[in-house]
DNA sequence: GTCTATATGTTGATAGAC
DNA sequence: GTCTATCAACATATAGAC
């Protein structure tokens, strides 16, 4: 699992990351990715993690904890992106372009957490909230889509909704088989991706 | 899927849910796609389908056993799909465009048991051969692929293997949202998604 | 901050009456 | 074929010593 250097101050705004949380963390996220939520118990997490059961509650409230913060780690850079500024400002075909691109490198970056946020069932919670966000994201890149035709610029005899879906499902995919390292460089694919997917629905 | 009670008339008094290993299935499969399977208890089951814990294990061995048959169910056209004949003879490039069309209507049709199939986690035996079915359906649809570009009919900037991946991430992702009845025809949707498919892909 | 030990509830599965 | 009652195993979480 990844270090983090511990004792440097960091700016104020956010609350400091504590390194064993943020250690617990990556591990949690990966065993989660892994076995699924409930699927995973604090039992495994133990063993993973090299703590004690009892340890682990040390670091974190509990297990539906472990899963929120490990959901954020996803879901913050991904509802960030919608704001980004080749998002937000030139012609919507341009900026679904650019939001394609950056969530494949999101999704590169931050694997096992997106991975988990897609995996997610709303058993907990928890778990409905994460749902919720994602649907949010998924109206939002709607929208974008839907001016993507008006601007005639994508095809019209796909609704914008179900091109939005489709788009993230090709890009979603990716954490299936996708290995940072193992496969092309996350700048790569994402251009391959992006590529094919605006021939797919371009006019 | 609804949970159909026999069609056989029942003897006077209260209509009591009568099932039979397949009416039974349907549940499980339907609360195994909304909860997850290792979310599910035999609780959850006994409440869906309005039979008391014990009798779930009158009709079948246990819950594991509910898992293998409901994967079945998804794996068995899906795995035949790839000998049909609209499949197996003609153009590469022709042979997936059938594909792509008559996995969409297997999933439309087999919602929930897709569902289930593209969400498992290797916990338990039974996952693990499931997700080592799948592996075989990808690997000939990657043959598939490469045909295709050896012919000239796919670009070939981007690997087969990874193209294969990206049409059946457009395709599985239906499950995340497609409803029958609720959204266009299973036809006409295969027919809108191999069309965007192929024209991203095509050379 | 770590551990062992344990409280308390839920799980998949079984026994046996009707 | 259905049920109630029950089990042993395992779940999350806590107590308290070091």
């Amino acid at each position: 699992m990844t270090s983090a250097p511990r004792s440097r101050t960091l700016p104020s705004g956010e609350p400091r990351p504590r390194y064993d949380q943020d250690s617990l963390l990556a591990v949690a996220a990966e065993v989660f990715t892994e076995r699924g939520y409930d699927g995973t118990s604090m039992e495994h997490l133990s063993r993973a993690s090299g703590l004690s059961k009892s340890s682990i509650y040390h670091h974190v409230e509990g297990k539906e904890q472990l899963l929120r913060l490990a959901l954020e780690r996803a879901l913050d850079p991904l509802l960030a992106s919608l704001n980004e500024p080749d998002v937000t400002t030139g012609r919507a075909v341009d900026r679904l372009h650019h939001l394609i691109r950056r969530d494949v490198e999101i999704l590169a970056d931050r694997l096992p957490y997106v991975t988990l946020l897609l995996r997610v069932h709303g058993n907990t919670e928890t778990e409905r909230w994460a749902l919720d966000q994602r649907r949010g994201f998924d109206r939002r890149v709607a929208k974008l889509v839907q001016q993507a035709i008006d601007e005639g610029d994508v095809r019209s005899d796909v609704d914008a909704r179900t091109t939005a879906r489709l788009i993230f499902g090709v890009v979603n995919s990716l954490i299936e088989w996708y290995r940072p390292g193992r496969d092309t460089s996350p700048a790569e694919l994402a251009d391959q991706i992006a590529s094919m997917v605006l021939d797919g629905i371009r006019t």
